[in-house]
DNA sequence: TAAGGTTCCTAACGTTCGTTAGCAAGCGTA
DNA sequence: TACGCTTGCTAACGAACGTTAGGAACCTTA
């Protein structure tokens, strides 16, 4: 078992509806027959493809995490740009995870208090080491001098807040286009809303 | 019964106790004896003071609704003062509000959803109401030429993003005081990352 | 002392929860 | 045809859930 792609389909079918369920419900409060129901087929069937309700919030939150950590990794690969700019880039990796898969996105936020340990803890190391991937180009656009700040941590904190808010909002069938919206919540956190 | 102001402190104990478990485990994932074992009684001794679970959700959310828009009249009442004066005001008591009372505003911005109906519908046109009166302040700084955006709802989200992120990471024994917090933020989503 | 209110208890209710066991139908491959 | 795999069913388990009923101890006020 285990093998390299048995039985993808209705697996990923579950975690998709799952993923919905849990977006909007909240995982303590959906139940896996609620889910069953969703997806038309009664509760105990639902383990014939997964292990647990846990493990379903696991595959959710840590593939998520995975995404964003590639996308950061390509935003920042080209060492040579300023700093200003990869942060730019990796503002626009960020949204761009955030919107291809909302519901997930959300999950990703507000679920993993859930996980039960160790993936908890775990999960939260991750997060911090992707913070502090921020915090680093926030620092040296500093000392580039594209930046200014008075607490390098708190404006990555700020800015990080501004871009995970976005899944509370976002509509993908809304008139902006994701790249749109990622070029405009580049501008206004890097430009500020006052006027010069 | 429901006189002026009996049994007002052991109910307001189970509130704050509430708000603190809602906040740390969410609300569908905390049961009644969790919440008793905490006070220190026994589960059903709860409802000698309250009526519901769901009572005291909203109970916690109502009254950080109020507070916010009490604040915000207050930050808006002087209307000869420039649009973007205003503005940051709003954005410091909204901030004050947000400190005040750490825990409630997590549940409040967190486990609203589960309200059950008609509080929930509620809730969210009370949300939207405080929205507006943001968005009609960034507006009017625009026109008043103090601010510049190309897009004002999206600015509002935005900006509200940056400041409800707060309760995630706010400590009230940190370094920083919340007026200094206040002052910071209002700074960062005004002035911007970027230096001119 | 009597009355009324507050506070908390024990015990239990009906319901829902996540999960398991055992079985059967359908499938493609040998 | 026979095999193994996938998919789904029914039925049930023990546990936990929110909530209620009924009673007892305590305090204050008359």
């Amino acid at each position: 078992m285990e093998a390299t792609a048995p039985t993808l389909s209705r697996k990923a079918q579950i975690d998709q509806t799952a993923t919905a369920l849990f977006r909007t419900r909240g995982f303590a409060a959906t139940s896996m027959r609620e889910l069953a129901e969703a997806l038309g087929l009664e509760a105990g069937s639902l383990y014939s493809h997964i292990k647990s309700k846990q493990e379903l919030l696991h595959r959710i939150c840590f593939r998520l995490a995975d995404d964003f950590f590639a996308g950061f990794a390509a935003a920042t690969h080209d060492s040579a740009e300023p700093a200003a700019v990869q942060l730019r880039w990796a503002i626009e990796s960020h949204v761009r995870v955030l919107t291809q898969d909302v519901a997930a996105s959300a999950v990703f936020l507000h679920e993993w208090r859930h996980l039960s340990e160790p993936a908890r803890t775990e999960f939260l190391a991750l997060r911090e080491r992707y913070e502090a991937g921020f915090r680093l180009l926030i620092q040296r656009g500093i000392e580039q001098n594209d930046l200014r700040t008075s607490d390098t941590a708190f404006a990555t904190l700020t800015l990080l807040a501004s871009l995970n808010w976005l899944p509370t909002w976002y509509k993908p069938e809304g008139k902006l286009p994701p790249s749109e919206i990622a070029h405009r919540l580049a501008d206004q956190l890097l430009l500020g809303l006052a006027n010069s």
